[in-house]
DNA sequence: TTGTAGGCGTTATCAA
DNA sequence: TTGATAACGCCTACAA
């Protein structure tokens, strides 16, 4: 890999001649320029941007830690962050931190290897954002318990844990079902969890009893998942002890719709179902589900906005996080379809 | 941001003596040791990632670029990549280069900001990659026209373009049909425009017109795109014009599968549909859809093999090529489902 | 066991 | 308009 010393050398030139002609500054004549370049592209020369970064002390890099870059969304997500971030000159970069694999993301970290992180993932654990996050790298992490949250360049994005789960759980006791099952995702998400801690919330305030066979887990928020744990749903639904299924994930939802449609169930007539998330899939199989939308793009949105204040540093976290949660976008909204009945 | 120095400073010892505690080396004593690390904790020492890449001349990095992210079984393949680099020490990190944003991309191949790529992107195009692309830093790219790629640290991996769409077509011609209508996909995409060609092929093999009234460009890839251009679909089918379709992708299928549902359509009766890819949806609708499976798994798999044997660069290109394609992965296969009906 | 010095590839400052 | 040199933060011979 030839440098630009190795330029300079066979040019007979100083190096700062070379950095200062590869880069168009308006000192150097130009065939001095021309000539340069000219060596520059015959020795296939390549510019070295760990150089540069070490340089400038700065990568402007952003980093999105994710737990799964399939989800649906996800890259709608990133489209709004990188266009934010593109017009601060800063690169979206995304490393996949699961449940089996987190070495590589904490690597980063770890090594100040980025300009500011943005941690979706959950399997990035507290401390290590506590212990990393700086002024030169801030961190923004999404539905964390705010009390762990000690670094003063962490930001928390408080989502709508609190009424998640609580409202689609409402919306089915209020058109009349009194035996909701629930089934859980997977054992690590949080958002599965939120929402069972919203479902009893919601049963308690009606006054209806918690009746724990009709609570399932089936470890997973993929189709496959759902599609298996149905079949001990089923039972349940057959001798009347459920009328509705609350899913934690659309994904979920779709697979024991298939499974309960194959076994002659009638959705919504023997059983309403509903999901979560809004994914797109929900409203293509029929009948369609009815979901709750958590609105993911304008938080991301809100996101990048939020890590530019942090980032050109004209703003105290305080002022950040006033003007993060100002206006009313944290909250979801219920999406009615077909997949739920007045049982009134 | 203390560094390696300051800390060296304020105990009066040597950077190098710092530097080989922090890094744990035998040579150091243990007390020594301890007062350094000590320090290093109370001065908030983070190590500086940029500045080990540019002193051992590599960053471990294998940067993958995609195109889309939330592709169902990316995160699948991630893992597969993941975890062969993983046994040898390199980090994955992933770039989206859609058609709007392509700049991150590019600067990561140009500034070599990697050990290596794989690209996955088309939005990359066959010039950047063959001008970047060298000893330090090959790039493994899909599916490319193999006479476009001139530069020997380029390695394209053919994928079973031969056959795509032919395949499928073939089948539902031998189960009877013979008004069989194809929905082009994203303009852009690769895979879409392969399987038109496949499917002209079988056509003419079997001496069937083609009718350019059934072939229909649904503009994306997405469910809303199938079910969009669906509309267009119904009238031909009822008028007995059509008794195929052959969707470009799973995801077009579901959503043209609901529409033909909505407007009372029968599935496979009244009209078969397949789809492309094998995705998880595609088995979970009703009726199922048939379609057809790439192994992309075992692809990646091998991809990673020989990413792999590129860097440790104990394989010529040539070597590297002959194991790639040797054993029999790289091939399509149907699933058969129910959204198939024989007209024989 | 620890310190000194040089180098990784680039840019920036200052002098020529 | 160009050149010499220091600096960015780290590691590694080699010397002490």
């Amino acid at each position: 890999m030839p440098t630009i010393k190795d330029i300079a050398k066979s040019l007979g030139v100083s190096v700062s001649t070379v950095s200062m002609a590869l880069n168009d500054s308006p000192e150097i004549g130009q065939k001095t320029k021309a000539k340069i370049r000219e060596a520059a592209k015959a020795m296939n020369y390549i510019k070295n941007g760990t150089a540069l970064d070490l340089q400038r002390k700065k990568t402007n890099i952003v980093l999105l830690i994710t737990d799964n870059p399939t989800r649906p969304y996800f890259t709608d997500s990133l489209q709004v962050i990188q266009s934010e971030l593109l017009k601060h000159n800063m690169d979206l970069v995304i490393i996949a931190a699961t449940n089996k694999h987190t070495a590589t993301a904490e690597r980063f970290i770890s090594e100040n290897r980025a300009d500011a992180i943005i941690c979706m993932s959950k399997f990035i654990t507290d401390e290590i954002v506590n212990d990393y996050a700086s002024r030169n790298m801030p961190i923004i992490v999404m539905g964390r318990t705010p009390d762990l949250i000690t670094n003063p360049f962490v930001v928390n994005v408080a989502l709508d844990y609190e009424r998640v789960g609580e409202d689609i759980t409402d919306y089915l006791i209020q058109k009349g079902h009194r035996k909701i099952a629930f089934v859980r995702g997977s054992k690590t998400s949080v958002g599965s969890n939120y929402r069972y801690q919203g479902y009893l919330r919601s049963l308690k305030r009606f006054h209806l009893d918690l009746n724990k066979t009709i609570i399932f887990e089936a470890g997973g928020n993929g189709y496959d998942h759902g599609y298996d744990i149905a079949d001990k749903i089923i039972g349940k639904i057959t001798d009347a002890s459920v009328d509705a299924v609350f899913f934690a994930t659309d994904d979920l939802a779709v697979g024991g719709l298939r499974k309960f449609l194959e076994h002659g169930i009638r959705v919504p007539e023997d059983v309403s179902i509903v999901g979560y998330n809004n994914y797109p899939i929900s409203k293509m199989v029929m009948p369609p589900i009815t979901t709750v939308d958590l609105h993911q793009q304008k938080i991301m949105k809100r996101i990048a906005v939020t890590l530019i204040d942090l980032l050109e540093g004209n703003k105290t976290k305080a002022e950040v996080l006033k003007k993060l949660h100002k206006g009313n976008i944290l909250y979801s909204e219920i999406i009615e379809r077909g997949s739920v009945i007045n049982r009134n």
